[in-house]
Parts: structure tokens; sequence; C-alpha cells
DNA sequence: GCCGAGAAAAAGTCAGACTTATTTGGCACA
DNA sequence: TGTGCCAAATAAGTCTGACTTTTTCTCGGC
């Protein structure tokens, strides 16, 4: 499930990751390695590793004779799937998937339109099977077997899409439907009526129709940037 | 100009980093941190460092026993700037620059639509002086100073739709304009019809319409995945 | 008030010894 | 012949302490 937690300098990263991306320590902050080390009750070498892994995030800058100073938010790596992780984590959960959420009504729409020229039929299967999935669990509180359905859905078009960044955002859209589900909104059965565009959208990628795929896929995105609007208008 | 090549660590990156995204060590390769250590004429501690950053970028995987092994592509942090710069400076550069394209074609629109909500009557004033900036530099070979005001002009939209996520790809499309210019396409000037459309755009923000924005930076975005098209169909 | 020399502080580097997890391979036993 | 277990080998992981280097602060002289 996490990536880190190998290895003392991931025990440590665990800590000290969520607690700079809350925004414990403020933009500017300073520490000490030294200091850090004795906290965590590490060797500073395994302290060392911990704040490069930190700083190659751009989180924090270490310079000499000054110390581990904390980089502005806006300076921060917000790609890397670890700082996404400890942030969906922290206090800013809900600013964070509303993010994300915009990124994904970007991405997903010309990711399906590509997806319906370059899907193999492997691949085309692989879609209805998901969106089979998902309606076989869009009633009687099965969320658990939909989400799965709808992640894998998800992940499948953007594999397709043949664009690696776009691919790559398949662990992104993961967390946010995970969160959504499970922490969020989603108390009852989905939206009926997304669960037919998802039916529809496979179909539209098998057909090879980029148009329509593209425009079923906003109407998806249109859906889920207006739950959030609901919790949080 | 590069982030790295702070400290030792970083000079042993600069020459790592590179070779690995080149694909110069197949996936499933194994290194020894010792060998490396030996090869780069630097400590242990230093060369551990360095396998830590590559780690965290998902580039390798370091494991007891066995060595650090490099993982295959599609794992690989392809959002991290200092990838997508190793990469950019690698062989596999126009396929790069085109996946970098199509994200912006993909990111931009929707960026620009947020903009003309959100952004602030300082961020209209600087859109419209680098829009007439690259009107200047339009004609008459000045490539460098159309660059520099093209390059603000994306910047200041992505930063004004106001999403994070958005935000922190101003430093992409640097990248991917800046590549353009220097070392593929553009021997002559401009297209006219696109610095046409930049000076539109900069005024349906400033009018606050949104789907004009939106549709103005898709035709930009056409324009730029023509380009691609062009020199490599 | 300004400037330069020196002190101080913290990260950076190195070397070596030790620990631990994992894999491999051989040996005994079924 | 196949299977399962134990022991050895291996490479990463960890710790410690000494030393270097860079940068900043301070203090004294002008």
């Amino acid at each position: 499930m996490s990536t880190s937690g190998r290895g003392l300098h991931g025990r440590v990263l665990e800590t000290l990751g969520p607690a700079i991306t809350a925004g414990e320590y403020p933009p500017g902050s300073v520490l000490r390695t030294d200091e850090l080390a004795q906290r965590f009750d590490v060797s500073r070498s395994v302290m060392r590793e911990a704040v490069r892994v930190l700083e190659s995030m751009h989180l924090v800058e270490s310079r000499r004779r000054v110390g581990v100073t904390v980089r502005p938010k806006a300076e921060w790596n917000v790609y890397d799937p670890q700082v996404i992780r400890w942030r969906l984590a922290g206090a800013d959960r809900p600013h964070q998937l509303r993010s994300l959420t915009v990124l994904r009504s970007a991405i997903e729409p010309v990711a399906a339109g590509l997806a319906a020229k370059h899907a193999t039929a492997e691949q085309c299967a692989e879609l209805t099977e998901c969106a089979l999935g998902m309606v076989a669990n869009s009633k009687g509180h099965r969320l658990e077997g939909y989400l799965f359905h709808d992640i894998a859905f998800h992940r499948v078009i953007l594999n397709a899409s043949g664009n690696e960044m776009f691919a790559r955002l398949g662990d992104v859209v993961a967390e946010v439907l995970t969160g959504r589900t499970r922490h969020e909104v989603m108390f009852e059965d989905p939206d009926p009526a997304a669960v037919t565009l998802h039916v529809r959208l496979a179909e539209a990628i098998r057909a090879g129709d980029a148009g329509h795929a593209e425009a079923l896929t906003r109407e998806i995105a249109e859906g889920a940037l207006h739950e959030l609007d609901i919790l949080a208008p």
C-alpha cells in the first residue's frame, strides 16, 4: 500500500513528510539535522538520507551554516505521489481533493479521446468488463466493489491513451476515487446517471468515436465537480 | 539554471540520472552502491544519498542482498521536474516533447477558462503586457524576446487559474517552449496566427469570458500539436 | 558608520566497523 | 528424484567519530 517505511529513513519520512506538508513547520522554518536525528533517535546518516529525499521533493532546502529550511508551498513537487498521499492524509485534504478533481476534469476527457483512437481490443474488453462490474455493484451498498471497478475503468483509459504522462495519473485518480468513497461523500449508492455514462463511454471507445468519448468523459467530470460543490460550496 | 549540482551527491546525480532516464541501464539492471561509489570516487554515504534520491523518483529500487535495481520506465515519476529535464536532455527528447505538448493541450484550455474567472486586475495587465511583447518580437528573427514573453504569458495563465496543480506546470511549459524554439522548429518568425490568438486570449481573460478563453487556448494547442506533426508525422 | 579579519555554526564528507535481511545452495530426509 | 530446512554468503543498512568546508555573525579598528 504505502511506498515508504522501508528502512529507518522511511520511518522518519513517514512522520516528517506529513508534518511538513500539513504546514506544521511554516515556510522558512529552520530545522537542524543533528537535532532531528536526536528527536527521531536515528543516526545522522539516516537523517541526512531523509533530508535528501525531502529536498528532492522540493519540500525543504539544505544550506550550509543555516540548516534545513522549509520551502513555501508554491515550490513543492505537488505531483509526487508521496507528497499527494501525505497531503491527502492531512488537514487540507478537501482542498487537495478539489485540486486533483479539477486536474482530472482537464486530463481525462483528452485521454478518453486518445483512448478511442489507440485502445487495443484487449483494453476495450477490459473496459467493458469494468463497466459491467460497476453496474453489478451499483445497487445495495456494495461500495467497495463499485470503487474497485471504477478505479480499474479510469486506469485502463489513461493507459490506453498512449500518453505516458496521462498513464502515470492512474494512481492519482485511484487516490481521489478512494478518498471520495471512503471519507467524503457517497454514503448511499452511486449516481445511476454516472453509471450509465461509464457504460456508454466504454462503448464509445470500443467504437473508436473520439469526440463522443471526450464529451461523455466531460459529463462524468462535471458530475464529480458538482459532487464537490454540494459538499463544500 | 539547473537545480542540482549542490554538493557531491548532486554531482553524482547529474551523470547517473540522465544515464538511467536515457535507458542506458535497462529495467532490471542491478547496480551496487559500493561499485558506484568507487566509480564516481565518492564515499558510500554520498552514494547512498544519491541512491535515495533516485529511489524517491522511482527510477530505482534498493533491496537488501540484491542491490539497486533500475525500475521499468512505466513506474518513473515522470512529473518530477528533474526527471523531465534529464529526459529532455537525452535521446528520447522528441518523444518526451510530444508527450508534454499533449499534456499542455489538455491542461491549458481548462486553466485559461478558470483564469478568465479568477484572474486579478494585476494578472490581466501582466497578460496584456506579455501579449504586446510577443507582437513586438514577432518579426525580424527576435526569437529570444518572443520566447521570453511567450513563457511569461502561459505562466501567468497557469498561475491565475487558481489551481496549484496547474500552476506547478509553469516550469514544464517553459521547458517545452524553450526546447521548441532552440532545438526543434522555429527557424523563422513565429506563426502570425498564433500571435493573434494570444492577443485575443489575453482580451478574453480580461473580459472574463471563460468559454472563449478556453476555445482560443484549444486553438493555440492545436497549432502546437500540428507543428509537431509537421516535424515527425 | 563602514569594512575586514576571525570565530562560530551547521552541513558536508569520509572511513571503518558492525548489523540485518535475503537469497542461494547444499545436505539430509522422505 | 523431489522437497524442505539450515547455514553461509552477500549487499544494503546503520552507527560513530573525526575532519573539512562554506557561510554567516561578530567584534574590533578605521
